[in-house]
DNA sequence: CGCGGCTTTGATGTTCATCAAGTAAAGTGG
DNA sequence: CCACTTTACTTGATGAACATCAAAGCCGCG
């Protein structure tokens, strides 16, 4: 971790167990004793790409990015995650440092196991052990699936993905304020700027959506869907 | 698995023993005395998407590839995997069907196990089970890399990717024969057909590689790694 | 031997990134 | 708090990269 924000009381790590569900009383009390929590505002970086992995990182609340620098530093945003979902964690046990930055796009709290202890609750529970598994499979799909999804499809097919992604996904309802700037859309989607822009401006002239600054509302979910599905 | 394929002695997974170095003496005897081997052939289907998973499977001998269907019935490579590689072993964990296909596309011999006592092993024996996170977190980390490499590059690009892929990754020298076919590299690396042939000629043409038919040469490695980098 | 799939090359049109130029919004320092 | 700078947003025009269509040779296989 590359700053040291206020440490918290803890209590953030009970009210969301998520990944540390199928722990024992004792073994969730070990962590709760050995666990920091940090706050992070919005646009700060969480950890780098390359930095020594000291911690087991685990979103409580917030929403955070993923990114990975490709050829010419060209930043590409792998995924955004929500409290529960994997953060970079898909790489937390196959290397001693960091795959891909993390940064958060919304205020942020997360909490941070140290990796030996982690490490420690994984060879004694195996069901705990299992669970992970079970859990890093699943990201792993939905990384695949997800690139797969959007590299498939001509850009109508990826504005309509990443608006139906914040509003199912994300947010649980059609109208939400964009956490990420249109440049940061185009990274998450492969495509130009310029272009997000343009085929947002069509599907409000369509008027597929409403757009009012970073404010977005579905106007026509089903018509949206079929824009993705045709691609 | 869909076809049943005559068993073979169970010593191929001694010769191999790959994801399993991790288990006791006791635990992998009890795989021995609890598998399936499978032989495919060249072009035959190992497992389909959607079908029940029965079998933990495990490349012993050959070469595979992933599939999955994307829009319009199209089909997309993920992944070309060789013993040791995780086959579809990114979603046996995570789900009770195949979320992939996976096709031989040279002569295979695979190693089935009853999932259950797969289940069972990483319970009793949390080495193992770490082993396999590790795993499963590296492959997850390449598959997802792969996908960023191939899909931030222009066509020469992808092609250089996929030559050296099996120049360097699958076969280990510069001469070797293409084990699939010019449309199947386009599923790959996500073009046309056409294109794949128009640049594999533009390669040869400058003197980058040699083509006979499936046999490629690489002449000129570094100016092939140069095409790659720059994109 | 003839049919279908794979390979190859050329021609055409579409999709998209890039460039340019301008407006609006959001920080920054005096 | 205002002038200044930077960053985000927007639209249009241009050209490059690429898919698609078409047509023909090739090879393996029934």
């Amino acid at each position: 971790m590359d700053n040291n924000k206020g440490n918290q009381t803890g209590q953030e790590c009970i009210e969301h167990k998520g990944l540390l569900e199928k722990l024992t009383d004792e073994q969730f009390n070990r962590i709760l004793q050995n666990h920091n929590t940090f706050l992070f505002e919005k646009g700060e970086i969480i950890c780098s790409e390359g930095n020594e992995i000291i911690n087991f990182l685990f979103l409580q609340k917030g929403l955070i990015k993923l990114l990975k620098t490709g050829k010419n530093n060209k930043e590409h945003i792998i995924n955004v995650a929500k409290p529960d979902d994997f953060i970079g964690l898909l790489n937390f046990f196959s290397r001693s440092e960091y795959l891909y930055s993390v940064t958060a796009i919304e205020d942020s709290v997360v909490c941070g196991i140290d990796f030996r202890l982690m490490k420690q609750l994984l060879e004694e529970n195996s069901g705990f052990a299992m669970d992970i598994i079970e859990k890093i499979s699943l990201a792993a799909n939905d990384a695949v699936n997800a690139r797969l999804k959007i590299n498939s499809r001509q850009l109508r097919g990826r504005i309509a993905y990443i608006i139906l992604f914040f509003a199912e996904h994300i947010y649980g309802k059609d109208h939400f304020e964009l956490p990420i700037s249109r440049k940061e859309i185009a990274q998450l989607i492969d495509m130009s700027t310029e272009n997000v822009i343009r085929i947002l401006s069509e599907f409000r002239k369509d008027k597929i959506i409403s757009i009012d600054g970073k404010k977005i509302t579905i106007l026509d979910h089903d018509r949206l869907k079929r824009v993705y599905e045709l691609g």
